[in-house]
DNA sequence: GTCGAATTCACCCGTTCGGGCGATACCGCA
DNA sequence: TGCGGTATCGCCCGAACGGGTGAATTCGAC
């Protein structure tokens, strides 16, 4: 938040350098009207710009797979992929259809991730995977 | 991003309508520069706060309950901490022991928010819960 | 006092999941 | 050529889960 202060009023002391130097050429091209609307306009725009830009890199952004995780745990591609589905929330079955495999394999993949990640439950596999920044 | 620009386009509309309306009273009372750099300052901060305001959320961003959606689901106490235990990937006898209740009650509890949410499993319940922010 | 909502618990039944075991097949590397 | 890793699938069994029904209690509101 702090920040955005900062930006601000660093924003607001060129805007006013800006148009002091500039106000002399431009005050006559338009009327006064004119000329306050698009300063204001600008400055709106600008300021929108800048916030977004702020919190757009403050806050969480987009997920990255921490592939570093990923190998040192030795998960499988398949096992990687059964991970994404589970994280869904589907089901074995739907899992199994959804990458063309027999229940069993899924089952399988899934014991030997429960087993990579220490874990016993799906709903634990889950949670033990986003904090670990496995699945998005 | 268009929601963005949207804004941005709202307020500057909206900028223009002001200063139109306003110029004649202030216009007198500063100088043109000082004004116009007023209003540049006072529109690149409301445009940093909205741009800020728009993706929202910064820094830690700790956890908040979302009791409105809490309450238009019309979720129950019970059901609210049953649904807590369950997004910690517990299983139901788990949740029965930590709540001092028989499992059976749990799974009642259970198909109730199951019902309320519109899914049918405990897996879908968290995802669903966590994206509404009825848990952390 | 009656009504409804919330809470608690029970039983049955079918599905899903987890654990264990074994089997086949492919591929790369020693 | 054998060995380890990966991937695929099968079967069995017990535990966990989901769906349905029913019922008792409490408690606030009408």
């Amino acid at each position: 938040m702090r920040t955005v202060l900062t930006w601000a009023v660093v924003l607001a002391a060129g805007a006013l350098t800006l148009q002091w130097l500039e106000y002399q050429y431009l005050a006559r091209a338009f009327s006064p009207e004119i000329y306050v609307g698009l300063i204001g306009t600008a400055f709106a725009v600008g300021g929108v710009w800048v916030g977004w830009r702020l919190s757009a890199r403050a806050g969480p952004a987009k997920f990255e797979r921490n592939t570093a995780a990923l190998t040192s745990l030795r998960l499988t591609g398949q096992e990687v992929r059964v991970l994404d589905q589970l994280a869904d929330g589907r089901s074995n079955k739907e899992i199994a259809r959804a990458m063309g495999l027999s229940p069993n394999t899924i089952k399988t993949h899934l014991v030997n991730v429960y087993a990579k990640l220490s874990v016993s439950r799906r709903s634990q596999a889950v949670n033990l995977a986003r904090d670990l920044g496995l699945v998005p």
